[in-house]
DNA sequence: CTGTTAGCGCATTCAT
DNA sequence: ATGAATGCGCTAACAG
């Protein structure tokens, strides 16, 4: 008890006899058992489950940030992982979070839409923020970008520079933002009364892919003059390309990009770009914040979605 | 206990009375409590501690991704905090892991050399992993990046290149990566015969610092003819100078840039470029093999010290 | 100020 | 195949 007392405090233990139990618990490199510690107290663990679909894009290394920075003022700590966009692997990780006693999870959920959060099991049992994607038959504070209007003004701002043939790059069957873009893609062609050829939607993911995409579709007949890309990934696939492009054919009209999500050094590039961005960081402490105002009980009963706001640049 | 076995694989209990109790524990939302289970199987956590300098550069993202892809892969989970250079900071986390019983730590060290490490209480407790940055007075598993040798390849190219007038990026007194690529910056011009005027040095540490010092560089007196920079961040800032000045200055010749570490897109920018780079993910997984190594006792009792190959590209 | 008792949730061991 | 007793490392509550 002595020990227990002195390593927690030292309430009412005789300074002398403190010094001699930790100078002791030096020596023998003896740290209190947490885990010991949070049965007994049946105390939270101060732990935040984070998953996201990909660590190693610098947009969710923000975003993390974001989320880290909050607990962090909260005295919370993060539990880290990576589903790869793979449900299963989004699975274990949940398992894993909830049998640790974490004290609530920020999700960005893999996979279509249909993610193993929709099976309810974690869900019910803690508090949940989604981030980015919705997953359907969950109800619980989400955390959304502003897909749809930031999609629109993009766009509108793609046809009022003349551009009427435009391309899609983005994996609207597996991603579920995707689709969202595309939906606000297509209402904003729609609404200036144009159509979208569905030879020129390209389903890619990642930087490669685009990449070999825009370069096909600019090599084929009747050419895009413009392309929308649904994220950081694909917008740097399609700037290589349409860069390759231009060196390969001076003097013709260079393609220009709708890029959702911001890339740096894009605006240096001297391709027409409209850049739809959004503060990945702004992002993840939002969701941070949804979680702890949870954890506290000061929140409404009723889930809460939040939009982050998308603003329009042009370089 | 009939719980107790159904859970931890349903070993002698019969299977219709498993299909029970899973569906009460589904019902209930139950959990096994693995903090209890810890402490009564006296058994490791399955966390590994990681600490980095900053989130939010891309460079540690791809870092974190690589531990957590071999962290996976050996059943482990990554709990990660952010030191933002701080050493106090750094202090925090480490008590906090330690207390937590993470089963090992990966650390970059913050601040200048002498972090908290040095004082060897938590380091002597449990495997440890220094990545980047090497500590003095800990004998510790250590990766490191082949600054010296890296730095000594660039400069030599850029000299190569007729550049005898370099200015030189980087907070070479806040972090010891600096010093070690300033080293290899300085034996070679020495080696050329060059030596290295002091007023070129500019400490500078983020983007928005390191474009202001290349901008007041280049508006001066002798303006150097190239810079070497000391990590992404500055060259992102030491690039938009670059770019500014050529803008603003065309017909003259373009300021070359040295770079340690890669930059997304910095190959299209047009402006002469030195990359000294390496592979963050595989710094990180390769930390990883490491402390995974030392964890199943197959890691000789003296400490490693791995060095990471630096590549030189021109674009 | 210090020690004793009891119990957190779980799993090993030994009964039945 | 199931249950009872016991103890993991810790601390609240109560002695003294």
């Amino acid at each position: 008890m002595t020990v227990s007392r002195t390593m927690s405090g030292g309430r009412n233990v005789r300074p002398e006899v403190q010094v001699r139990v930790r100078a002791a618990a030096d020596q023998l490199g003896y740290r209190p058992n947490q885990s010991a510690r949070n049965t007994r107290l049946r105390r939270p663990t101060g732990l935040i489950g984070v998953a996201v679909t990909n660590l190693g894009n610098p947009y969710y290394g923000q975003f993390a940030l974001g989320i880290e920075d909050v607990a962090a003022q909260n005295g919370r700590h993060i539990l880290i992982g990576n589903t790869r966009e793979d449900p299963s692997r989004e699975r274990e990780l949940l398992d894993d979070f909830a049998g640790r006693q974490v004290e609530g999870l920020i999700i960005v959920p893999a996979g279509n839409g249909l993610s193993v959060l929709g099976e309810g099991q974690v869900t019910s049992s803690m508090p949940l923020v989604l981030a980015t994607r919705a997953v359907q038959g969950v109800r619980s504070d989400t955390v959304l970008v502003d897909d749809v209007g930031g999609a629109v003004a993009g766009t509108t701002a793609l046809i009022d520079d003349g551009h009427s043939r435009v391309a899609f790059l983005g994996d609207i069957s597996g991603i579920p933002t995707a689709r969202r873009r595309f939906e606000g893609f297509n209402s904003a062609l729609d609404a200036r009364g144009l159509g979208f050829d569905e030879s020129l939607l390209y389903s890619v993911r990642d930087a490669d892919s685009a990449l070999q995409a825009v370069a096909g579709s600019l090599g084929g007949h009747n050419p895009p003059t413009a392309f929308f890309s649904t994220n950081n990934r694909t917008t740097v696939g399609a700037l290589r390309a349409v860069w390759n492009h231009r060196r390969n054919h001076p003097g013709l009209e260079v393609p220009a990009i709708a890029s959702f999500d911001d890339v740096e050094l894009a605006d240096l590039l001297d391709v027409p770009l409209t850049v739809m961005s959004h503060d990945p960081r702004a992002l993840g402490a939002q969701a941070a914040r949804m979680l702890f105002e949870r954890l506290a009980g000061d929140a409404p009963s009723e889930p809460r979605t939040i939009s982050m706001p998308v603003t329009v640049q042009r370089y």
